[in-house]
DNA sequence: AATATCTGGTCATACGATTAAATTAATCAA
DNA sequence: TTGATTAATTTAATCGTATGACCAGATATT
């Protein structure tokens, strides 16, 4: 490579780092920040502990790369529906659409965010941002900046378009109402498993939920003065 | 243990409890089960370290005894409500309410809740309570059995009266989206200051929430066929 | 040779639990 | 009312342990 001293190290711990960025991210979720033993998680990485310290300095360290981590992977997921937001509602396309399609708009966006908070494999991710709602320290503006933020005014543009003579909070409280409607599949699963009878929420129990969900946009955003 | 019977012995060591109890509600609200140290809790109370053992047996021990604290402090807060409702909704009783009425009285029960959700008092409460919906312990089946059941019974028997075409579970659904609406200025408490500008929820915002949420309740139960 | 990465081992610390002794308050005999 | 008796409660101190951080040396890579 380059003969000279600045030459870009081969970075050849990227591997590692990948294992621990990954088992922490279950086993913070699991235990939380303190209950979470640096052992476990390197041993959950097949990695030893000190590499920890060498890689992020400290358990501090690595739960703040956990959450960048976090942002960048959600972010992702979420790239698909709101590129297709952007280019039904960006300003530089020519019809916009009417009141029907953004119904079906947020009806899907809904089901997307429905699967994301009842997929077993986001729960270790919901857990954490749980968690940091409860104590938000520096990483939750991360991720509120990143992902949060950037989903709830794509919901309030859609909200918009569906009440327009609602005035701005109106329309952030309708937006939160919603995100909570979502959210309560998460945060109160256990509650929510025993009142409903299900043992899980599988394929077939998230259809119902969706279903559901979807009726309640209709009766919520009815146009006024028609049936809801 | 401690002695259970209020017979000769004049329990003083009652007063120490309590002091246990209230300071720990706080601070494993605060800091979770692990990070709570048992020292922090004693000093709280004004006490010394080692009656938490003397007293609870352990440190899981004193966290059983708080939730029990809390279901039953949660109980008579809600006690008035329920009141109402069974008194009106009762079997004994006459007139069966109407639509109206349970619109109404849904609405109230919506208020308390919300009352409940925001206010600084039960901050503790309510973050005990998410932490254990997301690793439920066998203090959440008490928690469940004693507080929430009863009130997503009373809150189903008041749908099911607004709804009675839908069957049992699309019933308990939209109980759940009822309840995921008020949840979600507790769990998602950091995420709605921000979004919607609001630096904190005092008197004026809960008043705008309850507002919101009357009207959410209007559309989603507008009998069918007629104007939301 | 030089640097990045990894390893096994160690260390100081803070923790929950426990103990033995001290203190408090109720009960009773006189 | 007294002082003695007794059990409940409280205190200060200590114990064993598990933890996060750290280090000196080994190994791999260029």
């Amino acid at each position: 490579m380059s003969p000279l001293k600045p030459g870009p190290r081969p970075e050849r711990g990227d591997a590692t780092r990948e294992a621990l960025l990954g088992a922490a991210v279950t086993v913070f979720a699991r235990d939380g920040f303190d209950a979470a033993r640096t052992r476990t998680i390197a041993a959950a990485a097949g990695v030893n502990q000190a590499l920890i310290g060498y890689h992020f300095g400290n358990k501090a360290g690595l739960y703040r790369a956990v959450f960048e981590h976090l942002a960048a992977a959600i972010e992702t997921h979420l790239q698909p529906a709101r590129a297709t937001l952007a280019a039904e509602l960006g300003q530089g396309t020519p019809g916009r659409p009417g009141r029907a399609r953004c119904l079906a708009l947020l009806g899907e966006v809904t089901d997307a965010f429905v699967g994301l908070m009842t997929s077993a494999e986001s729960a270790p991710w919901a857990r954490l941002i749980i968690r940091e709602q409860q104590a938000p320290t520096a990483a939750f503006d991360v991720l509120y900046a990143r992902v949060m933020a950037p989903f709830a005014q794509d919901l309030e543009a859609l909200v918009t378009r569906l009440a327009p003579a609602r005035d701005t909070l109106e329309v952030r409280l309708a937006v939160l109402s919603l995100i909570g409607q979502v959210l309560v599949f998460r945060t109160a699963r256990a509650a929510v498993e025993r009142f409903t009878g299900w043992r899980a929420l599988g394929e077939d129990e998230v259809a119902v939920v969706r279903a559901h969900l979807r009726d309640n946009l209709r009766r919520l955003f009815a146009p006024a003065g028609r049936r809801a």
